[in-house]
RNA sequence: GCGCCUGUAGCUCAGUGGAUAGAGCAUCAGCCUCCGGAGCUGAGGGCCACAGGUUCAAAUCCUGUCAGGCGCACCA
């Protein structure tokens, strides 16, 4: 695991102290409680706060504030070089003031790391089958499917990058009665005839009649041509999204072509969770507590949807090595099936927590403040592809990305291309722009970005200096928590909030100093002003030192805010 | 009717049982001789829907009420 240097380094020290206390005799600590370590609302309470004193309280049979004077009392003596302070605050709290020195560790550690900074063993060893989009191939990516791939995509990113194995699959419901409604649809355009009722309809439809019409061979099955194109189309989108899948997952090949529903069909049967009643074949999902017990096989002898899907996650449960766990991003109008696809699975004899489901809620289309309307009847629906030619890939995503994945979500076109503070992506991709503009500057100029070996950090001794460091320090634990949350959007409030900082200090120091005189000196270079006149913001006098130290710590702010962003997919342009 | 989700600033939303509940937008008041103003600073604005309960501690957990969304097919 890793939290970042600061939270490790502190955790071990409190863990230290309560030990020394147990030994000491001041504790009795008959069970060790887990330590957690929690960033306090305000500065004024120090870097990190622990409400260890305050648990230990029923068994320890004292008062918080007692035992929080202990443990600090522990705290301090013994570790000087990690903690400043340790305050005790009501009503039991141990609020800990880091030393400067470990701060300054954290820039060292994400220029050695890299773009490898945030990585973390949280999840090594343990495989994740993550399936998302899986759109029916009847028709263009809307909205909706392009929430789920962003969310789908940056999940993915985000629990590799703690060391989880996720393979990423589609599943394409290419057999049933959908497909054959769509290909039945493109028929009729071309034969001329009244749509079937529940058709699709829509300008791809007659797109694809069009198409039909003109291709060379004859098409001896029309669903399976249409299903191909329209998917076609589909990874085409999710190509310039930049959205990729490990496997490709077909309904009709690798379940019904396979056998493999009439197997796990058979599975559930042998298990008697099946049974025949009023000519149908049913699932007794009641037995893991469903609502009711669901059809799998009609009086007509087709199979349900759920068929399929039962088949499809015992494939995906019986893969080999097995997952640790299944993900599903689905539309939130599908929530209720998952007490059913959980009965399936316990059904098999795997616990139902195996499959964890992320319910992605509807995309409403604003142009300018105003609904885009859309009707799915009529076929007029905004597909993601024009939406990405509209705003843009990044924008797009980075919207998908700002509400929690259940929470409904606003898209404002006129906002997604807007290029102002506004707009939440351009205000973080400007961060990371800014810093490779102040760099190009600097090497115009002559002045080197130092390696933070070389760099004397006593010289960011102001707060300003900490309030963008310690959301750096903070980055890995956050990486962490958003993984095991299934959250990537906290990532994207990360990065504003982190973005904000830069733009602030930015503002507030000058880090180059000011060419007073468009001077070149002897190397082509321009000329720095004397120092004596460098008088920045503030009075603030600044020193070589201080711009080489500043420089170092934009470029680690920069490397953070690219990282992040390349978690959610989002590029970091150099310049805009 | 039953089930799931959601009620947090004027609006859109963050907020893994902990301190005086935050951000963006909007409103108002400010900030460009100099590294990208595509930016920054400040102010106002809250019975965290309501009522009980659990807890040393509740926006957070439990129960109920109210309001909104979604789902309740031998559709997908």
């Amino acid at each position: 695991m890793s939290a970042g240097i600061v939270r490790e380094t502190v955790h071990s020290t409190l863990q230290k102290a309560l030990k020394d206390a147990k030994t000491a005799g001041d504790l009795e600590l008959t069970t060790l409680p887990a330590l957690v370590l929690d960033v306090p609302k305000k500065s004024a309470w120090g870097d990190l706060a622990t409400t260890v004193a305050m648990n230990l309280s029923v068994s320890e049979r004292r008062a918080p504030m007692e035992i929080a004077q202990i443990i600090s009392k522990h705290l301090l003596p013994a570790h000087s070089d990690v903690l400043a302070r340790a305050d005790v605050a009501p009503p039991g709290y141990i609020n800990l003031t880091v030393k400067r020195d470990l701060w300054f560790r954290v820039l060292a550690e994400i220029e050695t790391q890299g773009e490898q900074y945030g990585r973390s063993t949280l999840g090594l060893g343990k495989r994740v089958l993550l399936e998302f989009v899986s759109a029916n191939p009847t028709g263009p990516l809307h909205m909706g499917h392009g929430r789920g791939a962003a969310v789908g995509g940056a999940l993915a990113n985000l629990l590799r990058h703690v060391s989880y194995d996720v393979s990423t699959e589609y599943y394409i419901n290419d057999a049933g009665r959908q497909v054959r409604l769509m290909a039945a649809s493109v028929t009729a355009v071309n034969n001329q005839t009244s749509l079937p009722e529940d058709g699709y309809q829509g300008a791809y439809i007659h797109d694809l009649a069009k198409q039909l019409r003109a291709f060379p061979q004859p098409v001896p099955n029309v669903a399976h041509w249409a299903c191909a194109r329209l998917l076609e189309g589909i990874k085409a989108d999710l190509q310039a999204f930049n959205i990729t899948f490990d496997r490709w997952f077909s309904e009709q090949k690798e379940l019904f072509d396979s056998g493999a529903v009439d197997q796990a069909l058979n599975v559930l049967r042998q298990q008697g969770y099946l049974f025949e009643q009023d000519g149908a074949l049913w699932f007794r999902s009641t037995a893991f507590g469903d609502d009711k017990d669901r059809v799998v096989k009609k009086q007509d002898g087709e199979y349900t949807y759920l068929a399929s899907d039962i088949a499809y996650h015992l494939s995906k449960l019986k893969r080999e090595p097995q997952y640790d766990l299944l993900i599903n991003v689905w539309g939130a109008d599908h929530h209720g099936y998952i007490p059913r696809m959980q009965a399936a699975v316990e059904a098999f004899g795997y616990p139902k927590d195996r499959l964890k489901v992320i319910l992605v809620q509807i995309v409403n289309l604003l142009r300018g403040g105003q609904r885009v309307t859309m009707s799915k009847r009529a076929g007029e629906m905004v597909t993601v592809r024009e939406v990405f030619e509209e705003v843009g890939a990044d924008a797009a995503k980075f919207i998908f990305l700002t509400r929690r994945a259940d929470s409904q979500l606003d898209f404002d076109l006129e906002l997604a291309k807007q290029q102002s503070a506004e707009n939440p992506v351009y205000y973080v991709q400007y961060a990371h722009a800014r810093v490779a503009s102040l760099f190009r500057v600097a090497r115009e100029r002559g002045i080197d970005v130092p390696v933070t070996g070389s760099v004397d950090w006593s010289v960011l001794n102001s707060p300003d200096d900490l309030d963008l460091i310690k959301p750096l320090a903070e980055y890995p634990a956050l990486l962490e928590a958003s993984a095991q949350a299934l959250e990537p959007h906290r990532l994207t409030y990360y990065l504003q909030d982190l973005a904000g900082r830069l733009h602030a200090y930015y503002y507030k120091h000058r880090i180059l100093p000011p060419v007073l005189e468009r001077e070149l000196d002897s190397q082509d270079h321009l000329k720095p002003v004397a120092q004596e006149a460098d008088q920045g913001r503030k009075g603030e006098v600044l020193t070589p030192a201080l711009t080489a130290a500043r420089l170092c710590l934009f470029r680690v702010v920069q490397t953070v805010i690219r990282n992040g962003l390349g978690i959610l997919g989002v590029t970091a342009p150099e310049r805009m």
